[in-house]
RNA sequence: CGGGGCGUAGCGUAGCCCGGUUAUCGCGCCUGCUUUGGGAGCAGGAGGUCGCAAGUUCGAAUCUUGCCGCCCCGACCA
């Protein structure tokens, strides 16, 4: 890779982490490749969590929780889930601390060191397995549509904010089914849970498709996923959803007995989706002067901010300002009215533009007097005086066309930058260049993928789910094709 | 673990190459007055183990050596 685009990369390293700690999301903590989640921050995954919760039991599934930990020997049990997840864990080793003899300070209890080490879970499938084992009997018991919210660790080398931390908030669904054909339904069935959710929710536009072999989760017999743009044209993996087959009901023994009184292994699935959708959030939509959040999910969705000289001054626009906020909030609007007077008005804008609140409204003695207000809109920092009467239902439905706005500023850009590519040459001056999305032909093989990404760091995001089948020959060796895939640089 | 950058007040920094009064500036903080429609102005004030340790020197933020920590890039990965 070029000096240029390193440098490039550390610009837009630095702006997406300007932005995620001014717009008061997260910080770093004191603990490595940890981070905070402000409250400003959480209120947000607080919104986007509801909304998906809401989601999946619509669809069915139930809630529970399972622990922390898992004994080292279940991550033997799934020969190719040992292959993934058998590195880059927490390992508990002991139980039990001591003061230091020596000296100050507090040291392992040598003396305290478990028989069998426990891994602070990077993923619960097979603590879970080994507790379906006790719950699954018959085919009465089917299907089993359980998802949990949990914190999980992942020991990675380089972390960065809401992207890769190592430790990190999801949901997990994992659910049994009796046949195959119906696990695969479910498992499409939530990746179109999801790409409902980043695209309607959140703005963000998605690809559908399957991962290729190599880039499968461990275990996995399939994997669905949805595939997100960023604004440097990187691609951010947004969510999976696995069909698992019976690899897991083999490793932990989970057998039901059919209608026909046959003892057969369950079918099995799962899916996720993380703390990262706020990172593909801020890097989706934001601009130079800070977040943009879509309404939908915006923990501020409009704030009111008074200007005023002096104490008479604002309790006239105290009235009006109070009185509107009622009103949103009979209409379920999410609204901060901030009077605070530490901060002047001009502070206060930058500062809500700087957290990406869709909309704000000042109201000053000239509003009073004209019966007006002054409305702005983040996304595109447009502003208009509109009048008093009837302002709540035309912001609500400013609301809803900001959401729509933003979707399709981000389809657009997403669709621009998505390539047909026929040359090796043109390959590798689009991923240095523009960046984006490649579709290309390509062979098949493991090999071949491979070698493109050592060459080009890029990696096939994915095989599109109704891709169009058309000959060609690949990019890189010049064999035959049957398909395009989808290549880019990813997060 | 490799490559690059950095560590000076709560935050961001100048000074370092070329050692020399009381360590610079901005933000923030405190007091007062004036302000308030795009991150206020003026006046006054408080705030420092210059990452740690050793060395060189009459004298070290500055030079030398060692250590610690952080950030970015790569390998890993959602």
């Amino acid at each position: 890779m070029s000096k240029e685009i390193t440098s490039r990369q550390q610009d837009y390293s630095q702006w997406y982490n300007d932005l995620i700690i001014k717009g008061s999301l997260a910080d770093y903590s004191a603990v490595r490749g940890c981070m905070v989640i402000k409250p400003y921050g959480f209120a947000l995954w607080e919104h986007m969590r509801d909304q998906l919760d809401k989601m999946f039991k619509e669809t069915g599934h139930v809630n529970a929780y399972f622990p922390l930990f898992i004994p080292k020997s279940f991550l033997s049990r799934e020969a190719a889930h040992v292959e993934g997840f058998a590195k880059e864990c927490a390992v508990v080793t002991h139980y039990r601390l001591m003061n230091d003899p020596d000296g100050h300070g507090i040291v392992v209890d040598p003396e305290a060191k478990l028989e069998e080490e426990l891994i602070v879970r990077p993923t619960s499938e097979t603590i879970i397995w080994n507790t379906y084992k006790d719950w699954i009997k018959s085919y009465r018991d089917l299907p089993l549509l359980i998802n949990q919210w949990a914190n999980i660790v992942r020991w990675e080398m380089r972390t960065r904010l809401f992207l890769r931390t190592t430790e990190f908030l999801w949901q997990e669904g994992h659910t049994a089914h009796a046949t195959a054909q119906e696990a695969v339904a479910e498992t499409e069935q939530m990746l179109k849970v999801y790409a409902d959710f980043v695209e309607n929710w959140m703005a963000v536009p998605v690809i559908r498709g399957v991962k290729t072999e190599s880039e499968r989760f461990a275990g996995a017999v399939n994997t669905y996923c949805i595939e997100a743009m960023m604004q440097d044209g990187k691609a951010l993996q947004a969510g999976t959803s696995h069909f698992l087959g019976q690899n897991f009901a083999r490793a932990f023994d989970v057998k039901f007995s059919d209608k026909e009184n046959n003892l057969e292994y369950v079918w099995a699935t799962s899916w996720g989706v993380s703390t990262r959708l706020i990172g593909a959030l801020v890097m989706a939509h934001s601009d130079d002067e800070g977040l943009i959040l879509p309404p939908r999910i915006a923990p501020v969705q409009v704030v009111i901010v008074p200007i005023f000289k002096g104490d008479a001054q604002k309790a006239q626009i105290d009235v009006k300002a109070l009185e509107l906020v009622q009103l949103f909030r009979n209409a379920g609007i999410r609204i901060k009215y901030d009077d605070s007077d530490n901060a002047r008005p001009g502070w206060k804008f930058a500062e809500y533009e700087m957290k990406g609140v869709p909309v704000r409204i000042a109201i000053g003695l000239r509003d009073i007097e004209s019966s007006s207000a002054e409305i702005a809109r983040r996304d595109t920092r447009e502003k208009m005086t509109w009048p008093m009467e009837g302002l709540v239902g035309r912001v609500i439905k400013l609301l809803d066309e900001v959401q729509q706005a933003m979707f399709d500023k981000a389809k657009s850009f997403r669709d621009a930058h998505i390539v047909k590519v026929n040359t090796w040459e043109e390959f590798e001056n689009i991923l240095d260049g523009e960046g984006g999305f490649i579709s290309a032909h390509w062979d098949g093989t493991a090999e071949t993928e491979e070698a493109i990404k050592t060459k080009t760091k890029a990696t096939i995001r994915c095989i599109p789910l109704h891709n169009p089948a058309e000959e060609g020959k690949c990019i890189l060796t010049g064999k035959a094709s049957l398909q395009r895939v989808l290549f880019a640089r990813a997060y």
